[in-house]
DNA sequence: TGTACATCAGTGAACGCGCGTTCACTGATGTAC
DNA sequence: TGTACATCAGTGAACGCGCGTTCACTGATGTAC
């Protein structure tokens, strides 16, 4: 593995591990099993360091990455959304606690923005990728012609984001069967809202 | 005022302009007009000094204060629903950057955990308070008895935390007309859910 | 093949700065007699 | 009323430490002739 990957999940390691504002260069370099001084022939500084690992080291969620929704058409509607759904709380589970630490140092957060811009991802992307398949399910003509695919996908995201942040406020963490469940009720309570009939 | 409240109010201002990673000693001092050997006649350390502004200075939301639920029986359901959730976002896009700052320490968010827990808060509160309004709304009749107030007070809460992260993450505000299209959104698209027809 | 030099990944040790924290102190106000 | 002392809010200046960062260096490997 080259040196700069090393860097990266050695950042990445104490960033999950022991949080964003005990992330010293020193445990850097140890969890890199690299000096200090090395971290500076690969990024300007610190900050360079850390948009790495946020661009880079943060969980990718499937559901974005490629174009067209999945599934469209095949299977039921709400078995598709529920597997969506601990796909999209897994993923937030996982990326919540180092997302959220950015909002300690605003300078931090305005360049991590920024470079997520420059990609053209960011976390709208989440609810836009969910919005894509209802609205791909209601042209298929399984979903009522009446259901708003935004708000619904702002409803079952924002569950999922909610979930997350309860979970790991509480320190705690989420078995896969808690997980389906979860996707189970709040997918079981849309029904109607959706129901072609 | 105080000595007391004059540093919380200090260290509150400063935690919200520069962020939790930029609050020093230094900077709350300034921000109190007082000396930095003050801080440390009042609080034990700086850990102290933060769990105090998080404990008292962080937006109370009414909604979770008073014990039974109001306006239950009285004006219309979702008109109701909607002022509840224009609430709900609006602590939300306060409260959010200065919470979700406490990741970054894992310590830190340790012990701000147990002082909620020790005066019985949490952020599980906001969930429970609009179930038990729309339980109540449900004994009297206004609200079908199929409907599963837990899972619905989530999806409505969730995406008020998820509205007010987008909002925060972007760097914007939001005003009172676009809180209300939200909250009037949200609860349109779930009124199949509780209707009582 | 030997030799001289260039390149490159990597480091030990030091640097200065800003941080949280503490010390010894001041000056105003209250209080006992 | 005067005076001696106690209390209390508050501070300037210093302290040591750990941080991010840089400097001068090493040793291995590649390369030209």
């Amino acid at each position: 593995m080259n040196t700069r990957d090393r860097i990266l999940d050695g950042a990445a390691e104490v960033m999950r591990s022991r949080g964003l504002a005990n992330t010293t260069t020193k445990e850097i370099a140890k969890a890199a099993g690299l000096s200090e001084a090395m971290l500076y022939k690969v990024f300007r500084d610190k900050v360079d360091l850390f948009l790495g690992v946020l661009t880079e080291r943060l969980p990718q969620i499937a559901l974005v990455q490629d174009g067209p929704p999945k599934h469209v058409g095949r299977g039921t509607v709400p078995g598709n959304l529920r597997r969506l759904m601990a796909e999209v709380v897994s993923f937030y589970l996982e990326s919540f606690p180092i997302a959220a630490s950015v909002f300690s140092d605003p300078d931090l957060l305005t360049r991590h923005r920024e470079a997520l811009q420059e990609r053209g991802s960011g976390p709208q992307r989440v609810v836009a990728a969910v919005a894509a398949y209802l609205t791909a399910e209601q042209r298929a003509g399984r979903i009522a012609v009446t259901a708003r695919p935004d708000v619904l996908a702002e409803l079952l995201v924002g569950a999922c984001l909610h979930r997350a942040f309860q979970v790991r406020f509480a320190g705690q963490t989420a078995t896969p069967a808690q997980i389906r469940r979860f996707a189970a009720d709040m997918v079981a309570v849309l029904g109607p809202a959706f129901s072609s009939r």
